[in-house]
DNA sequence: ATATAACGTGTATTTTTTACACTAAGTAAT
DNA sequence: ATTACTTAGTGTAAAAAATACACGTTATAT
């Protein structure tokens, strides 16, 4: 029993900013607590980590306890070690921002108790929240920001097959700022990671647009791991 | 005695890697360790964090202790999470990267016995290190050198009145790469946040160069936080 | 057939980045 | 004082990237 030395008296926990897109709009992922502290409340869906399992572990499992969903693009972007941050004692958080496909078909079904509710929020209307999630929140939007000018973490949002308007839309979101139609595509195009299909869309009203997958496997080559978006 | 509760069983410490320039060479701040594990080896300054101080202030303390230094440029940049980066437990080590002015009058003194030497090698000249601190020093180097693209970190390196020469040198250290001079000059003086000083180099040999200084308000005040050098 | 709404495209202008080499100024040695 | 040496300091032209901007095309729905 190592850790009953002293110094082992820090409790460590996860939370997720997750960010889905639905087609339309930039949403986050919240809970609806059913425990104290802040029992009621919206929160970050986060948990403990345990003492044999690795951070990242962590993450992967907490999320996937919350809303069943795995195999989710995960990355931790700060630690949140503020003093009074968890009423109960020392929890320092690990925050890690997660992005997925949001499409109608994934039942979100918390697989634990405490939480009583999954819900996806638009990121402009989003409750108070519990504990520092507020700003944890806030943290992890201004973290992907930045990173989506320099990592193709876009297509983590967006389904397989995808139009060039909704790689644009996606972007708008995230930046908040509106692009211009023809240089967007002329700059995205220019990466020459996208692969133009022989299919397009179905099921929309008016003209259907061009599908397009994003080459993971050129990308990889082309730009190891960075790029300037 | 709240900490008692399941799950407050993490220990958490600090790592921190500390980069300073010397005029010439870029280098970075080791201990010697002189308690197990890893007695006698090289290692980054950390230590553990206490229960009673934030994160960030552990950081700054911890700094201290080991070199006798304060009022250093710090900032958070990764938590190390893995299982087994630590012999004696569960220790979650959350990094900094630190940036100071290296003057020779700044003695490095130890305030605690746990290390017996601290000493500035060059980057590129590191010895083997303990724990998992080879990983950790590798990613703070990729952390500054997207960072110092953004932010003016490379004034914290410098003495408060230094020459274009000198600010450009730093750059191609941490870039590792040659910059074009005339270009450089161009570049960074567009960004008007350098002030010229009505004042010379002393004590070369050959021509002195004009000095000049950060100038900090100006930053901020016209770019906020970010920019791209 | 017609109206509708999003699709898809090109060019000219401005800005930024890159490439490139010599003279000026101060120090040190004779 | 002359000379040799070393770093400081400077400009321009070409290429590349970013920006601004508008209309004919196409599939759908009525």
């Amino acid at each position: 029993m190592k850790n009953i030395q002293q110094g082992f008296n820090f409790a460590l926990s996860i939370d997720c900013v997750v960010f889905g897109f639905d087609g339309t709009a930039l949403k986050i992922l919240l809970i609806e607590r059913n425990e104290d502290p802040f029992k009621d409340w919206w929160a970050l869906p986060g948990n403990r980590v345990n003492v044999d399992e690795s951070v990242d572990q962590s993450a992967s499992r907490i999320l996937k306890e919350l809303t069943g969903l795995s195999d989710v693009y995960m990355e931790q972007f700060y630690t949140f070690g503020e003093l009074k941050r968890h009423p109960q004692g020392r929890v320092v958080s690990v925050a890690y921002y997660a992005m997925l496909r949001l499409s109608g078909e994934k039942p979100l079904k918390p697989l634990t108790t405490f939480a009583r509710n999954a819900q996806w929020v638009n990121v402009n209307q989003v409750p108070e929240l519990a504990f520092d999630h507020q700003y944890i929140l806030e943290k992890g939007l201004e973290k992907i920001k930045r990173r989506v000018r320099h990592l193709p973490l876009v297509f983590e949002l967006l389904p397989e097959k995808f139009t060039l308007t909704q790689v644009q839309n996606v972007y708008e979101l995230i930046l908040n700022k509106k692009l211009d139609k023809r240089n967007f595509r002329k700059k995205i195009l220019s990466f020459k990671v996208l692969k133009e299909l022989d299919e397009k869309q179905r099921g929309v009203s008016f003209r259907a647009a061009t599908l397009y997958k994003f080459d993971k496997r050129k990308y990889n080559k082309l730009y190891g791991k960075e790029i300037s978006f």
